[in-house]
DNA sequence: CACTAGACTGACGTGTCAGTCAGTGACCGG
DNA sequence: CCGGTCACTGACTGACACGTCAGTCTAGTG
């Protein structure tokens, strides 16, 4: 058996990891230097390359992960779930997202305003994950429409609109360290996408 | 009277800026070199520092031009204006924001996705400007609280989901070079924040 | 034609970092 | 005690791109 002088190479990675993430966060990923990662890791420059092939790889690593659980997160709604209500269903899917969201902000804060931007290639892959999510969105929301409980109206529109309305939110309490209110938030979300805010006579 | 070779100081400025924005918008701040702007411009390196400061610098008048576009089109809403309704002046500050961040689609795209992370001074006017932007709003959502024409709730929370899902469909639209008929994009947005979409019973 | 102003050029010097690699010491099995 | 393995180190290298500056070219002027 073998005892590492401080710590098994699994921990190593995930300490790493964290420290990345930490750096990243705070300095978005252009001004971040390996040499601020490893100072703050305190290892050397080298061991960073025995662990990780390149600055870019653990970027993608940190942001992989939580983009993958969001895509696990979203759920189908419903609409003849014996026990849950529709609202209930949106209003899980909702708390769901940002439970993963706030849960891990210093990656969140990375993955809505650093991870645009990098490099051509993880671009693509970002921008093509949030088509995904709107596509998913626009699908639920037709399904809604025939069922008659969702208005009539442009679907992508509608997409495009919840999803910057959601990524904003979220935005705003990891960039500002804000403590939200679980509940305030999810419940004024899903009020907002239930009824907007602007009562006012049309016509 | 002097005759420029081929273009005037304030011409060949102009020029500059016009293909560094496309370059801009193209690549994204980071991966733009200043090789790629003068060799769109077919200029030498060299003239370019002879009419900016630095990559920063251009960049930024890039961006402030947009932002101080979008911070005069800001009006406040009158409730008490005999001719329009209020659904009719918040519809028309959704046009002029719309009409602005489309005319000029590469900048709007660098405004959105590109322009947070360059620089951390940078950052933070950018943020601030959104903070104004976001204020004000707030305000206005106040106002309306008390006449009764917005729904009660967290109007910060509101302006947050406001502000993003303007930005989103912005940033999808020039993203893509989708076309979208500008009374539709008007309309749907209006509604959206009227009455957003989901018809669901609730308790 | 000689001279000047100033717009323009692009080879060059320089700083910055990402990534490398030869070396060190701890530990282990024989 | 010795050879080997393994995690780790940090000085080093090379590429890249930024910004400079000595020099060119052209259009105006006397």
């Amino acid at each position: 058996m073998i005892l590492q002088g401080a710590v098994g190479k699994a921990e190593r990675r995930q300490q790493i990891l964290n420290v990345a993430r930490d750096v990243f966060a705070k300095r978005g990923y252009h001004t971040a230097k390996i040499e601020d990662i490893v100072a703050a890791a305190s290892i050397a420059r080298g061991t960073f390359y025995l662990y990780f092939e390149d600055k870019r790889a653990i970027f993608e690593e940190i942001v992989d992960r939580t983009i993958a659980r969001l895509g696990m997160s979203i759920v189908r709604v419903d609409p003849h779930d014996g026990g849950r209500t529709v609202a209930d269903q949106v209003k899980e899917q909702i708390r769901r997202i940002v439970r993963i969201l706030l849960e891990d902000r210093a990656t969140t804060k990375i993955l809505l305003s650093d991870a645009l931007g990098v490099d051509p290639t993880f671009d693509r892959k970002l921008l093509s994950f949030y088509d995904e999510m709107s596509s998913l969105l626009e699908g639920s929301l037709r399904d809604g429409q025939a069922l008659g409980i969702v208005r009539e109206g442009d679907v992508r529109l509608m997409s495009w609109l919840t999803m910057g309305a959601l990524k904003e939110v979220m935005f705003q309490i990891v960039q500002r360290g804000a403590e939200y209110d679980e509940d305030k938030l999810v419940d004024g979300t899903f009020a907002y996408f239930t009824s907007g805010y602007l009562r006012v006579m049309v016509e």
